[in-house]
RNA sequence: GGGUAGGUUGAGCAGGUGGUGAGCUCCGCUGACUGUAGAUCAGCCGUCUUCGACUGUGGGGGUUCGAUUCCCUCCCUGCCCA
């Protein structure tokens, strides 16, 4: 049963998104405050998705994920097709029963393992062949249309095109373009494909460092009937000037576009703000999570390793006030003893510590752009690099 | 006391029966990680003046141009016998 929008008399879109708080005209920043309901639930944007890959957020799961307060999560596609399956899991009553996540998911399409996986896959016009090189080096096509397929039957809230991002600074111009060209065909294959009603559809925006290409992937991105627009390409090995000034084309090319924006793959705390600051209201990493499992905690003054030797005998926690269950109950020092001693308690206390830390600082960005005090917030934190916390301790 | 197998850089090993032992794995130290082939990876891990140099094969002595290697002796460890 489709839902008729009572203006349009179309069918109403699986989800809305409402700008709550637009960038000021004084053009100061252009952050903004935006609400997105989706089937499973509403997020308040800017907001920081934490990913799960293979259906879970490494090391956690959906009750660590609602006491840190995630809103929605990623899924990966290309993972989930080949293990367990996209069709059993739709038999098993779709992604979030198979899961246990009642709130929204987004499923990358992946898209990204074309440049994750670039030593096992082919391109060409019509898709992406990949070699499951993780399993059993079995082969697999990606169209366009099998990737609608499988986040359909996956049913994710957002499903995101196959697109194809190309490595900033491994890439000529001429490669850009042409990935460039191929992501837009296959963006209007993917609307073609697309019928799951209750399913959003996200169109991705490519082109490189390249302001001309940048410009153009916008338009023709933004001139189809997507629900929310991606920016790809850009968390890579990218200068933080030179995907502002990617951003800084792409979003004026938005501004009186109605849907969300959604910056894909960025993570660090720095990144986040600038990427807000620049208008971004949707953002995806690994990275946190990661750090986190390697050892790495985020605090405000910067990070903490914590396989240096100077916190085996550091009874505080990671972080003083910090909500999250590491800093409730222990202490550096215990935490440097798991990792140390392989223990798996390491990588759930460490994750629920860094997705909490980045949930709290798009939290408090959101607070920032409520009051009109982001600018400050922006420039309070201009400093902030990722070796202060070290630094704070010598001193 | 007799026999036997051993003693290599924090640990465990490899190698080496006259001509370059700094090789590996742990441990340890440090760094990296951004739409997850990542609880992973990289560098360091005897000393120094560190693109190199020096020292180092249980201790001492001997043979030799040259000894980790051959000889003598002592010490230590495991096992067997008494």
């Amino acid at each position: 049963m489709i839902e008729l929008d009572p203006v349009t008399r179309t069918a109403a879109r699986p989800i809305t998104f409402d700008v709550l708080k637009p960038a000021p005209e004084n053009g100061t920043t252009r952050a903004r405050l935006g609400h997105l309901q989706t089937p499973h639930g509403e997020v308040q944007t800017p907001v920081f998705m934490p990913v799960g890959t293979n259906a879970t957020v490494k090391a956690l799961d959906p009750e660590d994920l609602d006491e840190i307060g995630a809103q929605i999560i990623l899924c990966n596609t290309y993972h989930l097709y080949l293990r367990p399956g996209h069709e059993r899991i739709e038999r098993l009553g779709g992604l979030h029963d198979f899961m246990s996540w009642r709130r929204p998911i987004l499923t990358d399409s992946g898209g990204y393992q074309v440049v994750s996986l670039g030593e096992f896959r082919s391109v060409d016009d019509d898709g992406v062949t990949f070699r499951a090189t993780h399993l059993d080096g079995s082969v697999h096509r990606f169209t366009p249309e099998h990737a609608i397929a499988v986040q359909q039957a996956l049913g994710s809230d957002i499903a995101v095109v196959l697109d194809q991002p190309v490595p900033p600074h491994a890439s000529s111009r001429r490669e850009v373009a042409e990935a460039m060209v191929r992501t837009h065909a296959w963006a209007e294959r993917c609307l073609t494909a697309h019928t799951r009603p209750d399913q959003a559809l996200f169109g991705i925006i490519q082109g490189g460092l390249e302001e001309d290409l940048r410009a153009e992937s916008t338009r023709v991105i933004a001139s189809l009937p997507f629900d929310g627009i991606c920016i790809g390409g850009l968390a890579g090995d990218e200068s933080a000037a030179q995907r502002r000034a990617a951003l800084d084309v792409c979003v004026p090319l938005l501004a009186d576009d109605p849907r969300p924006r959604y910056l894909m793959g960025l993570g660090s705390p720095a990144d986040l703000l600038d990427a807000v600051d620049a208008g971004i209201d949707m953002f995806d990493s690994v990275l946190p999570a990661r750090v986190a499992r390697n050892g790495t905690v985020w605090v405000p003054e910067g990070r903490l390793n914590l396989r240096n030797s100077r916190f085996l005998d550091d009874p505080a926690p990671i972080q003083e006030g910090c909500r999250c269950r590491a800093c409730r109950s222990f202490s550096r020092a215990y935490l440097a003893h798991l990792l140390r001693a392989d223990e798996l308690l390491f990588y759930r206390l460490a994750t629920c510590h860094n997705l909490t830390f980045v949930i709290d600082f798009m939290a408090a960005i959101r607070a920032a752009i409520a009051d009109g005090t982001f600018p400050q917030l922006v420039r309070a934190q201009a400093g902030m690099r990722d070796n202060r916390a070290a630094e704070a301790l010598d001193a």
